[in-house]
DNA sequence: TATTGCGGGCGCT
DNA sequence: AGCGCCCGCAATA
């Protein structure tokens, strides 16, 4: 309470027909959210909680003054009035709210390979993780990150994918496996998707034990190419996307924004530039404590140990060295290169960046064309491509106490987690989170309490769902600064537009 | 051919 | 009862 005052208002929706607003207390919001709500619930067939605080800045709710908890599997849910910036790549225990409009919500897009899980709960769609797809013999690419495939969704696929020879040409024997996930309390992390009539509710239980797989749009592409087909490079180089491809990266808002939250800005104390920043990723505690939550425990404190800083990613030759006029005309590649050839072809690979290689080796002791374009194959799968983000998994080993953390969210102790790549360090370049605006460009209404508020998605992004009266002449400068990142880092798939 | 969601069923705790 | 997991099915891309 605030001068008297009442910090929130709670509204109960019976069917979304009626609303009784309550004035609370903080202490009487717990009642309501723990006791009235449920028992209301057995009363009513939907009821939504409303909250709507007295100020709907997301920093000022942040801090606590109150923050309603939830979980899925409360018999009412919180109607909260801002939502979070969509996230592929959640990691931890981590709650979000979404708005009804996000496309990648709709669609419970994960960048983790998640399978569908029956809960016998035909209101909570969960999922579990499969996992990623490794080397057998632990290889190293070049560049010293590791193999890292998406594992297909499919049972059947994805057996299919085991046991086959490992894509990199480096590679001595290896097979592909299954890296189980274990990061909940030895079973695989499960995400849960919610939708109400107002929001679309994400919980993840868990922080995944494993490196990152693959982005999806990467074993798309290899499927969409064919996978057991020898193809030409200069096929390759002009094939055209299906249908989901050419709308996924023509929409000029597929890539993540470049901006940072509001609430997160305060980690950008590095001096590094917003590309080549080299200093871990460690996102604020409140990053997945979205505004109502007061709940979660720090994300720093039990996700953020993703190690040190690494040095910056290395990058890939220039788009000259890959034209099909300097490729053979005949089949280059081998069929146990399947993976390699299949990987997209990035031909817009920024110039600028540090063209110091982890392994030069591997690159001066290429003595033809075709090899080297393997080689470009696979690390532009592996980082640039889809797999910029897998390549950007921050590894088990360099976690730290990050993995084994998440053992204190398990009530049983017995699981021993897994050791994985102990031999030692892994490199991953920078960035660890990913957040994606897969909203719609268009305008949405967000309910505030006595209030409408129209803005587009992006703004909406880019402002954390924060502010309506967001500064119009700071919004354009982000704009332009997400568009030049957008070109900057458009997937790599573009490279075969 | 793979993805996604749904749902029946089983075993375990 | 809750959970993990297997399986099959259907719709879809």
């Amino acid at each position: 309470m605030v001068g008297g005052q009442p910090e929130w208002d709670a509204i109960f929706n019976t069917e979304g027909k009626k609303d009784f607003i309550l004035r609370n207390s903080d202490a009487l919001s717990y009642f309501i959210l723990k006791i009235v709500s449920p028992l209301l619930r057995n009363r009513f067939n939907s009821i939504n909680l409303i909250y709507c605080p007295r100020s709907t800045s997301r920093a000022d709710m942040s801090e606590g003054t109150s923050t309603p908890e939830w979980d899925i599997n409360d018999a009412v849910v919180p109607r909260v009035c801002s939502f979070d910036p969509f996230s592929e790549w959640c990691d931890g225990h981590v709650r979000k709210v979404y708005p009804p409009a996000c496309e990648e919500a709709r669609r419970h897009a994960s960048g983790w390979a998640m399978r569908n899980t029956n809960n016998h709960n035909v209101h909570i769609l969960k999922k579990s993780c499969l996992g990623v797809l490794v080397c057998s013999a632990r290889c190293r690419l070049p560049d010293g990150s590791r193999v890292h495939l998406r594992p297909a969704i499919c049972d059947k696929a994805r057996k299919k994918q085991q046991g086959k020879p490992c894509p990199n040409r480096l590679c001595n024997g290896g097979r592909l496996e299954v890296q189980p996930c274990r990061g909940h309390c030895g079973y695989p992390v499960t995400h849960f998707w919610r939708h109400t009539e107002h929001a679309i509710f994400f919980q993840a239980k868990g922080a995944h034990d494993h490196p990152r797989p693959e982005a999806k749009g990467a074993s798309e592409v290899r499927r969409s190419l064919g996978a057991g087909r020898r193809v030409r490079a200069d096929k390759i180089l002009t094939v055209k996307p299906d249908k989901q491809m050419a709308q996924k990266h023509s929409h000029p808002h597929a890539q993540p924004p470049p901006l940072i939250p509001d609430n997160q800005r305060v980690q950008m104390a590095c001096t590094c530039g917003p590309f080549e920043c080299s200093c871990r990723w460690r996102p604020e505690p409140s990053t997945e404590n979205y505004a109502i939550t007061a709940w979660s425990p720090p994300e720093g404190q039990h996700y953020g140990s993703y190690g040190a800083a690494i040095p910056p990613a290395p990058s890939l030759p220039s788009q000259q060295h890959y034209e099909p006029s300097a490729l053979s005309t005949e089949d280059i590649f081998h069929p146990e290169e399947i993976f390699q050839l299949d990987q997209p072809i990035r031909l817009d690979f920024p110039m600028e960046e540090n063209t110091t290689l982890e392994s030069p080796p591997t690159f001066a002791d290429l003595n033809n064309d075709n090899s080297r374009l393997e080689e470009a194959y696979w690390l532009d799968w592996q980082r640039a491509a889809g797999g910029s983000e897998s390549s950007e998994t921050p590894s088990p080993e360099l976690f730290g106490s990050g993995y084994q953390q998440a053992e204190a969210y398990c009530e049983q102790q017995s699981y021993m987690p897994h050791a994985y790549y102990p031999e030692e360090a892994q490199y991953y370049p920078v960035e660890n989170t990913r957040q994606s605006p897969a909203i719609d460009m268009q305008e949405q209404r967000f309910y505030r309490y006595g209030q409408d508020c129209t803005q587009n998605s992006l703004d909406i992004q880019t402002w954390n769902y924060t502010e309506c009266a967001f500064n119009p002449s700071e919004a354009t400068e982000c704009k332009q600064y997400f568009d030049a990142h957008h070109q900057h880092s458009v997937d790599s798939f573009n490279g075969l537009l």
